[in-house]
DNA sequence: GGTGGATTACCATTGAGCGGGAATCCAGAG
DNA sequence: CTCTGGATTCCCGCTCAATGGTAATCCACC
């Protein structure tokens, strides 16, 4: 599929020239789009032209380029994401409220967690998470939460790739992460000190989706040195349930299965 | 410019594909995407395919498809939306704890008010405003701030369009706008009651990028009968400062002049 | 087992996309 | 004022990816 001879669809280039584009970059020339991407620049400036037609991608007076508001508001409208920020973020606040210090919702994607919101202090510490950022699973407390509650296979494959160690706390054996993620899975939450950054812990617990799958995973960071963490766990919990609730889940997993059987 | 007999591009298949996505139609099957926009069935599984390939679009087990997370997450990524968003939302916060409705951030696009952001009460009242969504220019509070601040050129050719009455209190008489215009324009705020919807009244005010132009309007919802509607001013004015700050907004507009002459 | 919809497979046609090359525009340096 | 390097636009012939019919297949439900 592709008319180009480097053989990419048009789809794929769109891809890339959106991609181009992120906190760091968040507008530039088409020149430069067309080096970022690696097309031709010919090729460079027509599909952009094409996109500016359709308004995905806006032009701005200096003649620079940027993600259009059209192309936002669409997939905005379209995505599953906002509805599920929607549900989550009054909770969030509440969480935010008592905890204090940096508050995320992610979800699982490509073998990674995705944050899909995050609401912190306005003067955040150390706090590498980001809006439509992503972290390897085997770091992140949410990551943890949400691996611990996916397939068995879909776990193997997770824990048979390479695992990255961040720091002395990050686990990268597998016997020992798979101890873990029963462990997790038990209690309800996970707990990482200082596992990418030194400096601070994750605590993370699963909300539910109507079909009482985990959808998401809701966490917060929290400085390290803080005395009682899992006193944090409880705060999460119910705020979680009631971004599950506000899903449409029902009732209690543990109930459902007993009354099943 | 297209392959395609009815001389569209793929780009803009793209976005027909991606605009049959909406809250009420977040995901559905290849053969209901190829009949809401009018493709050929063979050619909407192609391109289906394709996006899905990259995922751009993401298959349920049921073989729905639905706008896929990577979209989200890239526009998201390279999206100045975000960024406002994310400026906005703490001050968005302090506002609905003290104003108790609904709280949006809403920009001027394509000659209409799209909401970028909207917190609101769990319970809210009537309140047609969502994520993503676009509401007239002449009929809310957040579009006369916008159109206040506006080039003339601009507000003219809005002005010349036709104009919607929703209830009896919409304005759509072109000279009683510029009126209200140039008032909204000195006092700083805009206060409309019941304009499209009877029970409600909206109140807004301008927000400001570090080039002193209005980028945003903030506004609140509140009950029609709520006493003393101006009351509420202060606080929006004070929060919206405190966006623009946020966002590299420096001092005062007034004072910014009178030094340049 | 029959019916209607969704999905996949096949395939001949063709014009939209491609991209190299050159001309033009523009800003800042000298 | 010219020079220079980058960004942008214009031009144009080639070609194969995209197109969209038709038909076969799959599947759920009555």
């Amino acid at each position: 599929m592709a008319n180009s001879a480097s053989g990419e669809s048009i789809i794929g280039r769109f891809v890339k020239i959106v991609s181009a584009f992120d906190d760091s970059h968040p507008s530039m020339s088409v020149a430069e789009l067309g080096r970022r991407t690696g097309l031709p620049v010919t090729t460079a400036y027509r599909l952009v032209n094409d996109l500016l037609l359709e308004r995905l991608l806006d032009r701005e007076p200096d003649g620079n380029v940027h993600i259009g508001t059209r192309m936002w508001e669409l997939v905005s409208r379209g995505s599953k994401m906002v509805g599920l920020r929607e549900a989550a973020l009054p909770f969030m606040e509440d969480v935010q409220a008592v905890v204090q210090h940096s508050t995320t919702l992610g979800i699982l994607d490509s073998d990674e967690v995705l944050y899909i919101e995050r609401i912190g202090s306005h003067s955040t510490i150390v706090d590498i998470t980001k809006i439509a950022g992503r972290l390897p699973l085997h770091a992140t407390s949410s990551g943890l939460v949400l691996l611990a509650n996916a397939t068995p296979e879909y776990q193997e494959s997770a824990l048979a790739r390479p695992l990255a160690k961040f720091t002395e706390t990050t686990l990268t054996d597998p016997p020992q992460l798979r101890r873990h993620l029963a462990e997790i899975r038990q209690r309800g939450y996970a707990v990482m000190p200082g596992v990418i950054v030194k400096e601070s812990s994750g605590i993370a617990v699963p909300v539910y989706g109507p079909d009482n799958t985990v959808v998401a995973a809701l966490s917060v960071v929290v400085p390290r040195n803080e005395e009682n963490v899992p006193a944090r766990v409880p705060v999460l919990m119910a705020s979680a349930r009631g971004i599950s609730r506000a899903l449409g889940w029902r009732g209690e997993l543990k109930g459902a299965l007993r009354q099943s059987r």
